[in-house]
RNA sequence: GGAGAGGUGCCCGAGUGGCUAAAGGGGACGGACUGUAAAUCCGUUGGCUUCGCCUACGCUGGUUCGAAUCCAGCCCUCUCCA
């Protein structure tokens, strides 16, 4: 391997966001002389972005570092066709109105990682709903589809995984990529956009975009960067917890809970996901990786609260932090825990042990409270629950006025009489 | 359009008239052990006003004392043929 020269690529390397890359030197001498503009695309199937979309953020992110110019691609018209890669089934098409809302959501998030404006290394936010929604159907075939040999896209990955499991593949789905191909070169040409970067699935529809543009006769050669999908050190797939999704968004999981995502993390990915997902320096990142034994929890707490403060800010990280220490190092009652308002006429009427735990929201029904309560999962102000008859009062409220739930060792929820 | 196969709980998958809220596995959650880790072991895994009731095996009807299981029609998926 060829030494690289590039601030860019060698953090790529160093902290293992590379996988493959179309052409190693060009991307090298483009990152050192700072004339890489790159682009990730991203769907608006949801309301936020959630960490398995922050690999690529922070690829983003290091190139702006570096003197590179990052364009995050809004899928607001791809969104609408929905892409086949790594999915085994036919996607959901959403609504117009609904990928809209999600564009709006994931705008947020990118403003924390990545700097906004008209500048020379400023980011750009662009969607691609702009050229693809008003493309004529005709002249798309002609100007594009023509370049496109249907032979070699059933070859590729996101067709073939479909086709030899015989499950459907839509005409619709079969079109994404080419509209991607289409996004690449049409970044090129309009910000002059000559890397496009994503997760190893990308990768098909990524080299479809850079053989378009030869085709197209676009001057520049386009490159391509991906990073490895990320998976746990047990083979589970990243950011999936009890609760759903691990999003990116406030709104849809408080910046507790994310500190404690990554608090929670296995033993050996801590080296791996301080590398990725903090922006520690890489020696101070060895002395925390060589920590053994029970003393590696030091460096989890380091990898939660970094990360938490790359997407919630420092403060509420170390405040996540600092609740977590009262609440499990010290026994103590963290009054910014996760709390739920009950109306205190209620709770002087008597709340029942079953309500209370669905309406903290910890489980889903009255019948799983139960189920939990037998198992001796569930707590009340860290007592276990000893039926489920029993009943809450006003006088259960500790210190502070509020009830403390759990279940398990782990989630708590403070129960508030307003 | 013709011939066949199939649609079961979060997922995979057994079940072919009552013993079926539905085997088994995966996943998930809880407990034990630990370090808020992994591995392991144990338990749980439809809802409710829970010694009972309600809803569930693609949809709608039917047969039967009784259906996920039998019959009819419909919808959807797959395979082969045209």
């Amino acid at each position: 391997m060829t030494t690289l020269k590039s601030d860019f690529l060698k953090i790529m390397t160093e902290r293992g966001f590379m996988h493959q890359c179309s052409d190693l030197e060009s991307l090298d001498k483009l990152a050192a002389d700072n004339r890489v503009v790159a682009y990730v695309g991203y769907d608006c199937t949801a309301p936020s972005l959630h960490v398995g979309s922050l690999l690529s953020i922070m690829m983003l992110s290091w190139l702006q570092k570096c003197g590179g110019k990052p364009i995050a691609l809004m899928g607001g018209g791809t969104t609408r066709v929905g892409d086949p890669s790594g999915k085994d089934e036919t996607r959901q098409l959403r609504s117009i109105d609904e990928i809209e809302k999600n564009k709006n959501g994931m705008k947020q998030v990118f403003a924390k990682f990545l700097a906004f404006g008209d500048g020379g290394t400023d980011a750009l936010m662009v969607d691609n709903a702009e050229w693809l929604a008003p493309l004529n159907y005709i002249e798309f075939l002609r100007d594009v589809g023509r370049h496109f040999s249907v032979n070699r896209m059933l070859t590729m990955d996101s067709a073939k995984l479909r086709l030899d499991r015989e499950q459907e593949l839509s005409f619709i789905e079969f079109n994404y990529m080419l509209l991607q191909a289409y996004d690449y070169v049409e970044l090129a040409r309009r910000y002059g956009c000559n890397l496009q970067m994503g997760g190893s699935d990308q990768w098909g529809n990524i080299v479809t975009g850079i053989d378009l543009g030869r085709r197209m006769g676009l001057k520049e050669q386009l490159l391509a960067l991906t990073c490895p999908l990320l998976t746990t050190a047990s083979g589970a797939k990243m950011g999936k917890t009890a609760a759903g999704a691990v999003w990116l968004n406030e709104q849809q999981l408080s910046a507790y809970d994310y500190w404690q995502f990554w608090r929670n993390t296995e033993d050996a990915d801590v080296p791996r996901f301080l590398k990725l997902f903090t922006v520690l320096p890489i020696d101070e990142i060895g002395k925390l990786s060589a920590l053994g034994g029970a003393e590696i929890n030091e460096a989890k707490k380091v990898l939660a609260t970094e990360a938490t403060a790359l997407v919630h800010g420092r403060e509420k990280a170390e405040a996540a932090a600092a609740t977590a220490r009262k609440t499990f190092e010290q026994g103590t009652l963290a009054s910014d825990l996760p709390t739920v308002e009950i109306s205190r006429a209620d709770l002087d009427a008597g709340l029942g042990v079953l309500t209370a735990f669905v309406k903290a929201g910890l489980v889903a029904s009255n019948g799983e409270a139960r189920r939990q309560i037998q198992g001796g999962g569930l707590k009340v102000n860290d007592e276990a629950v000893a039926s489920d008859k029993a009943v809450l009062k006003s006088s259960d409220a500790a210190a502070g006025g509020v009830i403390k739930l759990s279940l398990g060792k782990k989630k708590h929820v403070l129960l508030k009489p307003v």
